[in-house]
DNA sequence: TCGGCGAGTGAATCAGCGTTCACTGCATTT
DNA sequence: AAATGCAGTGAACGCTGATTCACTCGCCGA
């Protein structure tokens, strides 16, 4: 008599599941993590709050996996670009430029994902991806630093710095939200542009290179 | 019979006002402003709750007055910087200098008084901290822009990307913590360094302006 | 010295939110 | 059709932390 999931069951429950976090992701978009409230969620699920525990142990491994998902596609989508540029400075840009794009298009989730405070054990999954990020752009830094193509310095400080120069530039509270696509695609162009010059790149060659990036 | 107030009282009075102010300053040095709770700053401060509220309306006063005391001493540190500097491209080092020095010294405080989230209230307050802290380097590089020493570019962008590389690069949870006074220093001139280099200043010049700043 | 203002107290209260659990009803099994 | 496993429910609970308020008591004015 132990039951046996029926082909409908299965993907309801996923189809659940997926709702669920959508929900989760909708409100990080709208108000920041403050936000994702069980409650909230669970209505924006148009689920009972108890549902949601059916799907996730605690709100913080909702959080998680949330969190979890946004930096894998950002991450992913990091790489791919680096590794189709044709050379070591050229990936760097692709990097920068890419993760500017993509955080500018989800700002309030960006943001929300890689700087606002939830609790202690998220606090570490948030630094785990802004660690990712840090790590995939010193990598490439330190590329670049061994083929002399940029001045010798400190990686582990540049990489957080510019990452930093990007989101307060960019999708931080302060930055001057761009409005049309153009100004969009501009604005990224010219924080990429600004990191590279951070890293060292001197600025002709650094809008050479900001030019060839393709953005998303 | 209406009491006047003793020189005595007003003094013990003022003296208690600054104790509290300076044990929540306290914590959120140790802590952060998640530790700034009332119960934490009675206790620190020698004194119950509920005297806490005979000095501060609620909670949200008496963060707003920790954060627009840091704020003013360390717009007023920048200031002072810039305006004894010889030119315009001095003046945006020592400013760029003297926040990334100061940020350093109290990491968790600055940190806190500028990224760490509290309430909707208090958020406006801290990004008035932030928006003048860009703004006093924004209007440096504008005028550096109108003297031709930087490139032509959107200061309104420039100016909170460095402030976010030099916050993320020192100060921020990924930014390697110097030991030692030395190491703190030439932590403080690379990630100036970095940032004059972002707005544009070619590395051979940055290095000579970076080096003549007086650090505190 | 004595009456009383008002600073100081801290236990109680209130509020927001995450989490639980006894219960409901649908779908599967027999 | 009856029995029952299991997803779903949502009111109630518990915790944390800000805020209140009835009361105490030290100091001022007479």
């Amino acid at each position: 008599m132990p039951y046996r999931r029926t082909e409908n069951i299965v993907r309801r429950l996923a189809e659940r599941e997926r709702t669920i976090l959508e929900a989760a992701r909708a409100l990080a978009i709208e108000h920041g993590m403050a936000g994702v409230q069980i409650a909230a969620v669970a209505e924006r699920a148009h689920v009972a709050a108890g549902t949601v525990y059916r799907y996730f142990p605690s709100k913080t491994d909702l959080i998680a996996e949330l969190i979890a998902t946004v930096a894998g596609k950002e991450l992913a989508a990091m790489r791919a670009a680096a590794d189709a540029a044709p050379g070591p400075l050229s990936a760097l840009a692709a990097c920068l430029a890419t993760f500017a794009a993509r955080a500018l298009r989800t700002r309030k989730l960006a943001w929300a994902a890689v700087a606002e405070p939830v609790d202690a054990e998220i606090d570490t999954l948030r630094l785990d991806f802004r660690q990712s990020v840090a790590a995939e752009i010193e990598a490439r830094i330190r590329t670049a630093i061994t083929g002399h193509l940029l001045p010798e310095q400190d990686a582990r400080m540049s990489a957080p710095a510019v990452v930093g120069a990007v989101i307060e530039g960019l999708i931080g509270p302060l930055a001057p939200s761009p409005d049309g696509n153009a100004a969009a695609r501009e604005a990224v162009q010219m924080t990429t542009l600004l990191a590279l010059r951070a890293l060292g790149v001197v600025d002709a060659r650094a809008l050479g290179l900001v030019a060839q990036v393709p953005l998303p």
